[in-house]
Formats: C-alpha cells, sequence, structure tokens
DNA sequence: AGCACGCCGACT
DNA sequence: GTCGGCGTGCTC
C-alpha cells in the first residue's frame, strides 16, 4: 500500500500539498508533526502533517517528503480545530495562521549552498573572470552561500554563472536546513579528577605558588565547593577569584580543571517566590468571584467590570489557584503592553516557578522553550501569562483563560494575517476546551457590555477601590477660555501649572498624558503653508527634535530637518501641534528642578528600556513622567497624586466610529493612575470643547451612559456590536488600476448587500511605501448569516482574479476591524 | 508568499 | 549585444 500525507505550508495558499512517505514513514507520521519538503524548483519548506492517508492524488504525482522534523506531534488536535476556526473566520489560510502560531525557530526554510565539486578537475584557463572568483573564493571556504556569491562577483543575477560552473563540474549546489533552536549550554567547572585527594591538592598549591593568579582561582573553587554541593560555572568562579577568563583557559589546558556543559532552560524563574498566600478577598471582591462562579457554572464567559485599582487581580489570582490546584493549565492574556515585570513579579510571588511568560519581546529560543513545557504539561508552564499569540500555545488541559484589559484593541492582530481578534479567539478556544474563561476590564468594550446585559456572558463588577480609596477627582480646563485670557505657559493650563507646582512641592509624582510621540507632528512654512512630505507615504514628516530629524511614522522614512522650505527657499519653517517630547521640553523650562522622563516609543526601545524607566518611576528618581498610551497600561504607582491629560480633542476627532468609546476607555484608565492610596487623586482633562458628552460622562465615571449612547449610535449607523463589520483593503502602486479595480469590486458587493456597502474610500493615509489603498466597508446585520456573506466575498474574489490586470490588486480582509 | 520563466529598455 | 526590469503563473 501506498502513503501520503496531506500537509499545511506557512504560506497564503488554501491548498494543502500531498506528498509521498515510505511505509515505515507513514506509520511514525501523526498530525501535528513537522516535516521538510520539497516545494516548488528548489525550495525545502517545513510543514505541518495534517493528514496521514493512502489515497493517490489523480492530477500529479506526489514528491518524496525530505525529512521528519518531529518524534511527536508538536501542534495537538485541539490547536489544528481551533486554528481551522481562525482561519475560516477570520478570512485567511491555514498557512498563515500556522505561520503566526508556532515560533518562527520551528519554521525552518532551506539555504543553497554551493560547493565545490568532489570530482572536479579544473582548467583555470578554461573559466571566465566571474567564474574564476566563486572558484577561487571556494579555495578558502567549504561553502557558500548565495548571497554570498553574489556580492564576491558583484551582480544580483547569478544563475547563469552557477550554470556555466555546474556545466563545467566545478560545483555542486546542496539545498541545506538548520534547526535554529538550540538549547542553552551553561559552562561549569570542577578540579580535575587527579587533584581530587588531598596530598595531591597540597603538591599542585606548591606548584602553583609561583603561579599566584592561578592559585587563587584553584582556592576560590574550593571555596566555592564548601558553600554548597551545587555545580559551579565558570562565570561564578570568575567573579570569586577575580581572575580572568585567560587565566582559567591556562588551567584547563593544564588539565587542573576541567570544563564541562550542563543543558539549561532559559525560562527559568530564579527568584524564591510562590510561596506567598493568597490573600484574602475583600466583601466586594468575594461577590464579584462568586457572581463569576455563578457564570461558570452556567459555561458562560464571565465579563468582570472592576474600577481602576479595584483588585481585580487578586480575584485573577484566586481563580487561577482553584485551576492549578486541580492540575489544569491557566492562560492570562494581556495587551503586549501592559506584560510588565511588575505584574509578571506579582504573579510569581504566588505561583513562583509554575508561571510562564510568552510574548514578543521574547527570543525565539525562549519562545521554543515555552511552547515545549507546555507541550509536555511541565508544571513550570501550568500558568501562561502572554500577550494574543499565547493563544496558539499547545495547551492539552486548559482550564482557564483570563483576559485582562478585555476593551483594548491591540487584541486585535492588525497586520499581516491572521488578522484575530484574541478575545473572540480565547473565548471559542475555551469553548474546545471546555475552559472557564473571564474577560477583565475597568471599561469594557461596549460589545462585551452589552453581551453581559444580553446573558449571552455572565457579568460580575465591583465598584469600589481596593482599601475603600476614593476615585480620583476630575477637573475639565477649557483650552479656549484659558488662552483668550493669555493663561496658557506653553501648552500648560493656568490650573494644570499650578497643581503640578503644588504636587512637587508635596514631593508627590505626576504624570502627564499626550497622545503622540516626537516632538510636533508636523513642520510648516510660514510662507507658503507647505509641510514637507514623506516620499513613500501621503503623510506630513514628523519633526523629532532630539535627533533634528523629520520622520515618517509608516515607513521608517527620515531626513535631517531642511534649513529652509523645500518649496519656496524662505527660511520659515515653523512647528505646528505637539507631541511628547514637546511637553518634555516645556516642562524643562517651567519646572528647572523637577526631574522629567518621557516614555514613548522612542524611549522604551530595547527588550528592557520599558522597566528601566518604570523601575526608575517607581523608586521616585523622576518626578514627572511624560508619556503615550503607554502609560495606561496596568501600572501601578503608589506616590501619584496628579494626572494631566494635555489633549484631550486629539482622541475626540479620529474619524473612526469607535473614537468615542475609545477616548472614554483612555481616559479612564489614565486617571486611574492617580491616587492609589489613601490621599485622593487628582485628574486634570485640558481640552478646546470640555463639555463634549464622552469628556463629561468620563468626569463623572458614567460607564452606563456612555454606554447607552454608544449603544444607540451604533445601531443608527449599523456598527457593531449588534452588526457585524468586515474592512476589505485594496492595495497596488499603481493608483488608475487601484481604483477600477476596487470599484468593480465594491459594484459586486452592492449586487448582494445594497446598501450595506461603503466606498471604496481612501484611508487618511492613502499610501504606504508606496502603495496605494483604498478600502472598502461591508456591514453585515444582525439578521443576515456572516458565514453566507463571506462565502459570497470569496466567490467574488475568484471572478475578480479572472480579471487579468485586477489579479495583481492585493486584498487584505479584516473581519471585526476595529 | 517565493521564485522561476519570459519579454522589453539602458548600458558596456 | 547583454543585464536586469517587472508581469505572469505555478507550487504536491
Amino acid at each position: 500500500m501506498e502513503y501520503f500525507i496531506d500537509v499545511v505550508l506557512p504560506i497564503p495558499l488554501e491548498k494543502l500539498f500531498t506528498y509521498s512517505i515510505t511505509q515505515a514513514e507513514g506509520e511514525n507520521l501523526k498530525p501535528g508533526m513537522r516535516v521538510a519538503v520539497p516545494f516548488g524548483k528548489s525550495k525545502i519548506y517545513t510543514g505541518l502533517v495534517h493528514r496521514v492517508h493512502n489515497e493517490p492524488p489523480q492530477a500529479y504525482e506526489a514528491k518524496e517528503i525530505d525529512r521528519i522534523l518531529d518524534e511527536h506531534p508538536i501542534v495537538n488536535p485541539f490547536q489544528l480545530k481551533h486554528w481551522q476556526w481562525i482561519a475560516e473566520y477570520y478570512m485567511c489560510t491555514f498557512g498563515e495562521v500556522f505561520r503566526s502560531a508556532v515560533p518562527s525557530a520551528f519554521l525552518l526554510e532551506s539555504e543553497t549552498l554551493i560547493l565545490l565539486s568532489t570530482e572536479a578537475v579544473i582548467e583555470e584557463s578554461a573559466l571566465e573572470d566571474d567564474e574564476f572568483l566563486v572558484f577561487e573564493a571556494l579555495q578558502h571556504q567549504s561553502s557558500l552561500k548565495v548571497h554570498e556569491v553574489s556580492s564576491i562577483v558583484d551582480r544580483k543575477n547569478i544563475l547563469p554563472v552557477l550554470n556555466r560552473l555546474i556545466e563545467k563540474n566545478v560545483i555542486l549546489l546542496k539545498e541545506e536546513i538548520y534547526e535554529q533552536y538550540k538549547p542553552k549550554l551553561v559552562k561549569y567547572v570542577q578540579l580535575g579528577k587527579e587533584y581530587l585527594s588531598e596530598e595531591k591538592l597540597e603538591a599542585l598549591l606548591t606548584d602553583l605558588s609561583r603561579a599566584p593568579k592561578q592559585s587563587q582561582v584553584v582556592l576560590a573553587l574550593f571555596q566555592l565547593q564548601a558553600v554548597s554541593q551545587k555545580p559551579i560555572k565558570v562565570t561564578e568562579l570568575e567573579q570569586e577569584s577575580g581572575a580572568s577568563k585567560a587565566v582559567i583557559k591556562a588551567l584547563v589546558d593544564k588539565q587542573i580543571l576541567e570544563e564541562y556543559y550542563i543543558r539549561r532552560d532559559r525560562v527559568d524563574y530564579e527568584g524564591d517566590g510562590g510561596d506567598e498566600e493568597v490573600k484574602s478577598l475583600n466583601e466586594y471582591q468575594e461577590k464579584a468571584l462568586s457572581d463569576i462562579h455563578k457564570g461558570f457554572e452556567n459555561k458562560k464567559p464571565v465579563l468582570l467590570h472592576g474600577v481602576t485599582s479595584s483588585g481585580k487581580t487578586e480575584v485573577y489570582v484566586q481563580l487561577i489557584e482553584d485551576c492549578i490546584n486541580k492540575g489544569k493549565q491557566a492562560l492570562y492574556l494581556l495587551p503586549e503592553i501592559a506584560l510588565t515585570t511588575q505584574l509578571i513579579g506579582r504573579l510569581q510571588e504566588y505561583f513562583g516557578e509554575k508561571v510562564s511568560v510568552y510574548h514578543s519581546k521574547y527570543n525565539v529560543q525562549e519562545r521554543v522553550e515555552v511552547w515545549n513545557n507546555v507541550l509536555h504539561q511541565k508544571s513550570k508552564a501550568q500558568v501562561v501569562i502572554g500577550a494574543r499569540s499565547s493563544l496558539f500555545l499547545p495547551f492539552s488541559k486548559l482550564g482557564l483563560i483570563i483576559i485582562d484589559e478585555e476593551h483594548e484593541g491591540s487584541f486585535k492582530q492588525f497586520d499581516p494575517a491572521p488578522r484575530y481578534h484574541a478575545r473572540d479567539a480565547a473565548i471559542v478556544l475555551g469553548n474546545l476546551h471546555g475552559s472557564q474563561v473571564l474577560l477583565g476590564s475597568a471599561t469594557p468594550s461596549i460589545e462585551s457590555y452589552l453581551n453581559a446585559k444580553t446573558g449571552k456572558y455572565g457579568f460580575a463588577e465591583i465598584k469600589r477601590r481596593f482599601g475603600n480609596v476614593l476615585m480620583p477627582e476630575i477637573e475639565l480646563v477649557d483650552l479656549k477660555e484659558q488662552s483668550r485670557k493669555k493663561l496658557m505657559k506653553g501648552h500648560f493650563s493656568e490650573r494644570l501649572f499650578l497643581k503640578i507646582e503644588e504636587a512637587l512641592k508635596e514631593g508627590e509624582q505626576i504624570i502627564l498624558f499626550q497622545n503622540r510621540r516626537g516632538y510636533a507632528p508636523i513642520v510648516e512654512c510660514t510662507t507658503c503653508g507647505v509641510s514637507p512630505q514623506c516620499p513613500n507615504c501621503d503623510v506630513s514628516l514628523t519633526y523629532h527634535q532630539y535627533k533634528k530629524q523629520l520622520r515618517c511614522h509608516y515607513c521608517g522614512y527620515h531626513t535631517a530637518l531642511p534649513e529652509s522650505c523645500q518649496a519656496c527657499g524662505s527660511p520659515t519653517l515653523d512647528t505646528k501641534g505637539f507631541g511628547t517630547e514637546q511637553v518634555e521640553k516645556e516642562l524643562e523650562t517651567l519646572f528647572p528642578d523637577a526631574k522629567t522622563w518621557r516614555m514613548d516609543l522612542d524611549t522604551t526601545r530595547g527588550k528592557h528600556g520599558y522597566e528601566k524607566i518604570i523601575t526608575a518611576f517607581e523608586q521616585q528618581e523622576i518626578d514627572i513622567l511624560v508619556g503615550t498610551q503607554m502609560l495606561t497600561k496596568g501600572l501601578d504607582f503608589r506616590n501619584v497624586s496628579l494626572v494631566g491629560i494635555m489633549n484631550a480633542d486629539s482622541l475626540l476627532n479620529f474619524p473612526d466610529y469607535r473614537a468615542h468609546e475609545r477616548c472614554f476607555q483612555l481616559l479612564t484608565q489614565v486617571a486611574g493612575r492617580a491616587g492609589r492610596t489613601q490621599k485622593r487623586g487628582k485628574v486634570i482633562v485640558q481640552s478646546y470643547n470640555p463639555y463634549h458628552q464622552i469628556l463629561t460622562q468620563m468626569s463623572t465615571n458614567d460607564y452606563e451612559g456612555m454606554f447607552k449612547e454608544q449603544l444607540y449610535e451604533r445601531e443608527q449607523y449599523k456598527y457593531p456590536p449588534k452588526n457585524r463589520i468586515i474592512k476589505i483593503t485594496f492595495k497596488h502602486k499603481d493608483y488608475n488600476r487601484l481604483n477600477e479595480a476596487a470599484e468593480w469590486f465594491a459594484k459586486g458587493l452592492r449586487n448582494s448587500l445594497a446598501g450595506n456597502v461603503l466606498g471604496p474610500e481612501y484611508p487618511p493615509v492613502a499610501r504606504i511605501r508606496n502603495q496605494y489603498l483604498k478600502n472598502v466597508l461591508v456591514k453585515i446585520p444582525k439578521s443576515t448569516s456572516v458565514g453566507g456573506v463571506k462565502k459570497g466575498i470569496r466567490r467574488l474574489e475568484k471572478s475578480f482574479n479572472a480579471i487579468a490586470p485586477y489579479r495583481s490588486v492585493r486584498i487584505i480582509y479584516n473581519v471585526d476591524h476595529v
């Protein structure tokens, strides 16, 4: 009998690919194992086995696989099902889900290597110049990579050269794949076997008496061994003895010391937490917990609405504790930026080494280890805390999923596919596993709150802050009036200025929020009104003062700030609008004695950039922290008494149906950073439009009012939550072709959906990296089947692709776009 | 998605 | 004349 496997490849193709295997392979291979397979002319890709069977394909001859990469499946049946759902619901391919779900170290790709032919009899004179260069390089190096050859001959297309060399029997090509994951080995030392007895040792020390450094090392090693029985790391020995690596190396060479390696996990938790007693809950938390349990009993996800600083985390801890006591795994999902050391540390205090962390700032190697620990149900990965991608981990007995900061838009992946919403995908995952699902937020999203109201979700709430700390007092300041009365100092109103002064005098800390990084968003010529544009995107460049640069936030283009206007030549360039950098600058002049710091994308680059700032602020080395969105997330500072929102209007004026909801959430969250101890916090919101409904609702903590109003508006305009939306983006470098194609598609959509199709319209930034963009928004009323509409769209796409000039126009689906 | 193959303008 | 540009089609 012949054996075959259907394989998923990590590329955006609908199809599965069938390969032939031997009977022995057929008996070993199981769905969820990886195989290396040849694909196309020369490439070798990593594929995931989907099905093992005996049905030879009809239309073609199946290729053989290159090799099997795993002994056991690395992906379990739960995941395969879940990924299938994601691919269907979010209109992408299974391959795309596979690609983003596994750590990239699992996806090996082949590289073509150029080797010297073994039986080469080379006549150098018969080689052309290019060919000789390659031949010569191979004399020094056993193999070359394609790009190396490319730089040797200084040409892009090296294929002709290689082909001629193959013909002349000079070289061979080989496809090589590499396992990227390497276990981490730590170097240890011990005394050589010969010196274990005491006399030998004494003799040794006498021998070394003329090498003081070396004998110091030996003594240090002794001391270390005396203190503990544990193996001794080379680094430890270096520290203890104060000797350099060279001295130790010399001893190793003399065989006085021996080196050996031990394999170690990169993700080990080295603290001694885990013994912290779970704090007892106050009455409000207890009540919430019992409501949550009620919901779970009805097999429903539960929404926990707890005001900022209400102690939601303690409730989570309680639930996680229950879950792991039952021997099950728990997943704690957070938006990327909320994954702070602070929070991780807190959980580790309770669960110690049972906690694993999984997010994008972890390198590939660390991610593979967490993956394997979850796969093998290791206890150290029993509680996983992570960003949205941790939903793809190989859980097999998932008892609890917590989605904290449930309202966060960043749970929705924007680019690349799969454009999934982690909250919604987590609920589906919870269903597959029969796990308890808890959504938590101080400002629930409209859709989740509605689900709770209609009974689709269970509901629990905590209305009091922990320790009965009062909610901060919120004050709206009218910037229009302030500037009319000439009370503004830069971007600071008199009120805000005075309050900052007061807080500084009291030795309290201040947070200032400005939702824009950079110094000033745009530079404008006051003579002709022209502002510098990005050459690749349709946006004005943003001015960043610290490097005196103009930058594009979309493609990364940057250039020095020109001395004079490029259009009219006059030296009258001026800045317009303002960002975090400028706020920081103004603070330096207004409060020269205060220590200020800025927290935004620019200052938090690197693995620990973020942490450093937070720690410094925690330890009160910083008086005033200016920052963007980042400030809102899960940070818990004791000594902050004042929060200032520099300009609330920029949040309200987004051209997006969610702008108001988001503004309410963001401001409430930032405000929540104030006054987390006994003293009542103060929040000052500056705005040109302080009587705006949303600001009023925010300042009086009127979530319910905001919810009702937003729900009503969204129903009027057929937006979610009661209706569904799919955003379809068209992308092409040719402006006219894009327009035609998008129009054609929209017309097709209108045939079946009539008034529920908006656009095509240009997005606010209509060109990015030299590609023009156009959007069509499809609204799906609650009476219509979402699945049906998606099928219709897919059919339309087929006809679209049959029109040759349209085929090159990229179509991007964004289901439930936020 | 890659990556080959295939047909047209800008240089040695 | 070649080199390399991109449009087109296929991948088990």
